[in-house]
DNA sequence: ATCATCG
DNA sequence: CGATGATAGCGCTCA
DNA sequence: TGAGCG
């Protein structure tokens, strides 16, 4: 049967009760990223994809997965790619097709966390990112943050979309032509970064080290890296309540929460409004030369 | 979750 | 046999 | 070279 996977442990719980909403199983996980393929698919397919395992569900021991498994099914398409400092090949998965989203998720790879980039040109990435990391609890200063990013992208000739990151941050997504590899993205998504922080020190810090951040939302840069990942759109988070990264238009963001959009509520959504990533994403982008000065 | 290895 | 360990000791920046 | 970070 080399279509078959034997689906097991349906009933354990993945996620426990949380407030109003009741607990979310293996099962519930299997048939979330079914139906939602057809959003989901898009958003990994090509890319280096690292998951995040619970075997034993959100409340046991996790571990990442960037190599594939030899007992994977031969039908599983990978891509190896070279460690540099672990010196060694590691396979990637590509989760190109429904079948692999199933098995990943048979296998408790509750996360999944795909590069910016696509094998066929795999060192430049398609989009440059803004990683919003509150400091504790705070998605309120959060959504502020995103709208004022919004607002230096728009002023360097720049659009951009939102997405929760299903735990207490946003994530601002400028798409890219892929002329750029990631160090000039990197760069410059540090050179704008920079910016902001000069001009609202008070609510946003680039600083590296959490002692130096004093309470005040984090711009990470540093997911626009090979080898670097986050969450992608429409993924699950093992976080309380079974959230899922989700897109926000602007002018909602000040109206949500991240527990809006969970494995329980997101295919409603979905069913009722299509893939609202897609349809948000502006067309890729140049990169402005004033910004890309060494 | 699954396999390799160790007692 | 069953128990135990491994699965990113990654990639990057700053000190 | 290593600590700290996500
Ligand atoms: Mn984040
Ligand atoms: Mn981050």
């Amino acid at each position: 049967m080399p279509q078959g996977i034997e689906l097991s442990n349906l009933d354990k719980v993945f996620w426990p009760a949380h407030g109003e909403s009741p607990a979310v199983s293996k099962g519930d996980l299997i048939t979330y990223v079914e139906e939602m393929a057809p959003v989901l698919l898009p958003a990994l397919r090509n890319r280096p994809l690292t998951v995040i395992r619970y075997p034993n569900g959100t409340g046991g021991a996790s571990f990442y997965q960037k190599d594939t498994p030899k007992y994977a099914p031969e039908w599983i398409r990978t891509i190896t790619l070279h460690a540099t400092q672990a010196k060694r090949d590691v396979r990637y998965v590509l989760c190109n097709d429904r079948r692999t989203l199933r098995w990943l998720a048979n296998q408790a790879a509750i996360e999944l966390h795909p590069w910016l980039s696509r094998v066929d040109r795999l060192e430049r990435p398609d989009a440059l990112v803004f990683d919003l990391d509150p400091p504790e609890g705070g998605f309120e200063r959060t959504v502020q943050v995103a709208l004022m990013v919004r607002e230096l992208l728009r002023d360097n000739g720049l659009q951009a979309v939102a997405k929760t990151s299903g735990s207490k941050g946003i994530h601002v997504w400028a798409p890219l032509q892929r002329r750029y590899d990631y160090r000039t993205v990197r760069r410059t998504a540090e050179r704008l970064a920079a910016r902001l922080e000069a001009e609202a020190g008070d609510e946003v810090t680039t600083e590296f080290s959490k002692a130096g951040r004093g309470g005040r939302v984090y711009l990470d840069t540093g997911r626009l890296a090979p080898g670097a990942h986050m969450a992608s759109v429409y993924s699950p988070r093992a976080r309380p309540g079974a959230p899922v990264s989700f897109p926000v238009p602007w002018e909602d963001l000040s109206r949500v929460t991240p527990l809006d959009f969970t494995i329980a509520s997101v295919p409603e959504l979905v069913r009722a409004d299509g893939d609202r990533w897609k349809d948000l994403m502006p067309a890729p982008q140049r990169l402005p030369e004033d910004l890309l000065a060494d």
